[in-house]
DNA sequence: GGAGATTGTCACACAACCGTCATCATACCG
DNA sequence: CGGTATGATGACGGTTGTGTGACAATCTCC
């Protein structure tokens, strides 16, 4: 998973400079000579992270990084900020705007690499964050979402209960009267075969994206969730 | 600007061991027993964190938590539980009571901190936040005003509270409990089909712009803001 | 004090969902 | 290779949850 990097600088030399740099250090990189350009560019494609320049002609860095803050498509993007100055004050507005660590000039790449690797670290960390994802497959708590390869699937609460105890209950089989106890709570009376029923709707949803074979039957017993 | 952690744990051993840590991560910490003590404690110097443990004696961590989501004077400081079991009931529940975060034990300081940072951070830029905005979308805080790519729109008080709470908590889904909670206030009790008909009527306003989509209804649990 | 806006509630309409059954397909058994 | 047990599937009322329009009470601003 190599990353993108967005380079933003209005100084040919130094975007070269850094450019040749984070490719060597196993970055993807692109670049842009000022705001307008960039956001051009992230809206093209997103990078991973943006390397911006606190400086800049036109619309200022900062101002850049607050719109990108700002807006929701780009704000889980994550900036660290070059500032030319060791000015305490430059610290404090490049993180009250948004970004997500700066650097001041002169840096050495090896501590910019150290920075930008540590920062992709935590925002990868906080993505995955409480999501449960089996081969890409994939349910949210929090949103109450389950998206199949970044397509999002549509299941009714009873399907989004039973997907739910089975992706975090895998590699063991269940007996339709576990499942009903578990899925639907104790003290209901429900036909066991309408947990078939359930079973099948939720392969049918998942069916269209090779997702049904999670799902396994063992005869005579019950079923069973599992990534083999 | 050293935040401030309240620590609600029964057990003095765990308490004593989390001060500790969290002090060498460079924060203030304060502790409390139990929801009463914590309460005081709240009451007395409002705290920037509270850690709060899922059982506790008397009144539990859930009850806490509910409580202190529901007062409007202490709904602003977030909230991390901690869970015991691996239980994924527990984490639902504890988001459902309005928990920013949850950790399960047993948990290595390290994650503790970093989920600690990743919610101060998200919450201190909610507030500095002066406008947010989300497709073109766009809700100022400052003047009280929302447009829709250059177009402004009527919105009436409870309408512009209901789209502030979503458009700063996107991509999360709640209950309109917790949505009576967060923005009617506290000691209100209102019937939460309420919360259809301003749902409803917000999406009346925003839907000539197209923008009714990213209102988006979770059926049996609640409604959701996504930009998808 | 009054016109208009706002808000909470209700009743009804409508769509989604759920549990059940009958029937068909498949696996297992001797 | 039939017969039987077990699971898959499609269809169908009944139920539940949400959308929607209306309305009275309340609030706001002249």
């Amino acid at each position: 998973m190599t990353e993108k990097i967005l380079i933003v600088d209005d100084e040919p030399a130094l975007r070269q400079m850094l450019g040749l740099a984070l490719s060597g250090a196993g970055f993807e990189c692109i670049e842009a000579a000022d705001a307008e350009k960039a956001e051009t560019a992230i809206a093209a494609g997103a990078p991973g992270l943006v390397l911006l320049d606190w400086m800049l002609p036109g619309v200022s860095g900062v101002d850049l990084a607050r719109r990108l803050k700002r807006d929701a498509r780009t704000r889980a993007i994550p900036i660290i900020m070059l500032t030319a100055r060791e000015e305490e004050t430059d610290k404090v507005r490049a993180l009250d705007v948004g970004a997500d660590d700066y650097v001041t000039k002169p840096f050495s790449i090896r501590e910019l690499v150290a920075r930008i690797k540590a920062v992709l670290r935590r925002t990868a960390q906080e993505e995955t964050r409480d999501a449960i994802e089996v081969e890409g497959l994939r349910l949210d708590v929090r949103t109450h979402r389950v998206t199949a390869r970044e397509t999002s699937l549509q299941l009714s609460p009873t399907e989004f209960r039973l997907l739910h105890f089975f992706i975090a209950h895998p590699e063991r089989v269940y007996t339709r009267g576990q499942l009903l106890d578990q899925v639907w709570g104790n003290n209901v009376y429900i036909e066991e075969r309408t947990v078939d029923v359930h079973i099948r709707r939720l392969r049918k949803v998942m069916g269209p994206h090779g997702y049904d074979r999670l799902i396994q039957t063992v005869r005579s017993v019950g079923y069973r969730f599992s990534a083999q």
